[in-house]
DNA sequence: ATTATAGGCAACCAAAAGGTTTCGCGTCAA
DNA sequence: TTGACGCGAAACCTTTTGGTTGCCTATAAT
């Protein structure tokens, strides 16, 4: 449910290095697009539009004050990100089990 | 170090659904090209293009085998994934804790 | 020796992504 | 009330992406 109709998905939205960057200076702050935009090296519409993708995968939310909008991180949606990550997870770690078994066996032989 | 040219990373590698369908067809077993693309609506071309790039990205291994080329996936690289996510993990779970704290005090209130 | 199978490579194409500049409109300050 | 500021919208451009088909080579199978 939780209203997403979402057009961009978390792994598309993430798949960006500035959008990355956003979500790192928007993570604990709420900050105006202008200001935002003092950050990179590109016009305020090219941010403007990596913040519309992110508020579309619901990872920023915004909100109007006076004439300005400001912007802030909503963590959240990187829950299905984990969701997805953990099943792997358990893959590497058996690797790393593995491999740790052969080292300790290796050990033990010498 | 170890050998990452990567003109492929990670996060555009996992952004695209069908090359996450693939992952997860590899994940526990080597493939040959053919049969894998048996199980995509494309043809055998793209995905091999798709394989090209989780290749780049480390998350998969090709070996050949007589006149077939066999892959299969290789999850470590998806730790960097792992590190990127548990910064922004701390986050949302400091709003989990913030929630909870206020659900109790409302139980508390009544 | 010949034929069939596996799969990479090149050329091509349409659509999407990432960027730009220009314009217009609402809001705040003088 | 007249500017100046904040920012979204539109039009446009270039590069990348995701797909196609056709061809070529290497390896198996008959």
């Amino acid at each position: 449910m939780s209203a997403s109709a979402a057009k961009h998905d978390v792994f598309q939205a993430i798949a960006d290095p500035t959008r990355r960057q956003l979500l790192q200076l928007l993570v604990n702050q709420e900050m105006s697009v202008t200001t935002i935009s003092g950050h990179f090296p590109m016009s305020r519409t090219a941010v403007s539009k990596h913040l519309r993708v992110l508020s579309e995968a619901g990872l920023v939310i915004e909100q109007k004050v006076g004439r300005e909008t400001r912007y802030r991180m909503q963590p959240e949606p990187l829950k299905e990100l984990k969701d997805w990550l953990s099943y792997y997870e358990l893959f590497w770690e058996n690797k790393m089990q593995a491999l740790k078994r052969f080292v300790e066996e290796e050990e033990t032989a010498k």
